[in-house]
DNA sequence: CGCGAATGTTTCATTTTTGAAAAAAAATGT
DNA sequence: ACATTTTTTTTCAAAAATGAAACATTCGCG
């Protein structure tokens, strides 16, 4: 191995600047740090060679991923590292073009795992037979509880990979819920996430919708319903963990 | 009025651009016409004063979606347009701060309503009920004493972070006097705060409230009641903490 | 065009939430 | 301590919201 592998570590972040640095640096890695989306586009810029580049975008809100497009275009693989649990934000960075995806707070060594993984991906693109397993990029997949849900094959599984014969429909009401879990959604807003026209307060389509979803459910989760009702609001997907 | 309303429309369809802008202009709007993303961003950045931006997501070279960052942060509101029925799209979208979402195809008429929509509610960001396609944005926690309150869940929860189960309306009530902890708040402004209608002063309606919120509160606050009763005034949500 | 699946509507039952009334308790002033 | 006023407590019924079932309609596809 000629060169060490080059790795972009974009985070304003000192404490985690250096913890990680180190880290990779102790781990093989040259490490080369941005604070700030300038730095980074720099970096980029003079430097096209990077083997990986990690994006923390926990900070200036929606700025991380506006670097994203940039960074990609480098060729260089991008793992985001987020410090919500948002399912919606990994889905719109993996769409964008990244990945991988890891959440704070992380193990270094999974951190370098995931550095592995995306490398070795990148490496070979047409995967012929490996020892190595070979790992899929990461999906968009939406989880919650024991569920997953497919958004390719507008498909619910539950824990043992069984199909749980979803409608679009109902596909598309559960992934609304899961898509924003432990808050209550309204009605209305549920109604113009997955359908069109204009609600009207007395429609119960929505809750008949929600009801036919838990009968599909339920044989997995028994009594607690996954789907709370709030009344006087709307429903909301819970995953009973706690809010941070 | 003295300007006319001035509209970005994002879009690399030339029969949309004819269309749309052409509609638009009769009905008072001036339209800037962008085919793409570079174009898009140029735009946003010579002419800060957009009140509406149209963005196609079918755009041949930036994934549609990156823009968006850039986009909202000019101030002014997005409003996604989709050719899939796509719920994920929709909610991505709307999650990454886009302000309304219609789909391909679409009346122009209807169009026309989601801009003025939208352009109203950035007038007055108070407009809640009227028509909200946006989920309410991330409202902050409310903490007092060893409980803290989580206006996306409509729901109390106690220092080991166990559901309260509130209803809606007690919640709404400790919401109202968490609000102002240490000042008491009259009955009247507590009613107008969580309720429709007019008060009678001889409404006890509030009273039996605060009295289920108290018992709730109770097991964990034992005899000290974290609202005080103010005789001849209200009541009041006190956290024994000094007033500065 | 017709069939079956998917979804919406309607209606009625059930559950939950809430306010009213009455009575007890607490506070206030004399 | 007593009378008066305000608040609390309790019980209970009304109202509101939701769930369930049956039926109607729409949609997609052969």
């Amino acid at each position: 191995m000629p060169n060490k592998n080059k790795v972009l570590f974009i985070d304003d972040d000192d404490g985690l600047q250096i913890v990680v640095g180190d880290y990779l640096e102790d781990n093989g890695f040259e490490v080369i740090g941005a604070q700030n989306g300038e730095d980074a586009k720099k970096a980029v810029k003079e430097n096209q060679d990077f083997n990986v580049i990690l994006l923390d975008l926990t900070l200036p809100d929606t700025q991380g991923f506006a670097l994203l497009p940039e960074l990609t275009a480098s060729g260089a693989p991008v793992i985001i590292i987020s410090g919500k649990t948002d399912t919606t934000e990994k889905i719109v960075g993996l769409e964008m073009g990244a990945d991988d995806y890891i959440t704070k707070p992380f193990e270094m060594r999974e951190l370098y795992a995931r550095i592995k993984a995306v490398m070795r991906r990148v490496d070979k693109p047409a995967d012929s037979v490996t020892d190595a397993p070979v790992e899929k990029k990461a999906q968009k997949k939406i989880e919650f509880k024991e569920f997953y849900m497919d958004p390719s094959q507008y498909q619910v599984f539950d824990a043992n990979g069984e199909s749980l014969d979803f409608t679009t429909g109902e596909y598309n009401l559960l992934e609304a819920l899961a898509s924003s879990p432990n808050h209550v959604l309204t009605r209305e807003y549920l109604f113009d996430l997955t359908r069109d026209g204009k609600f009207d307060v007395y429609d119960r389509a929505i809750d008949i919708q929600v009801a036919r979803i838990r009968k599909k459910l339920s044989p997995a989760t028994g009594e607690k319903e996954v789907i709370k009702t709030v009344r006087g609001v709307g429903y909301m997907l819970s995953t009973d963990e706690m809010a941070a």
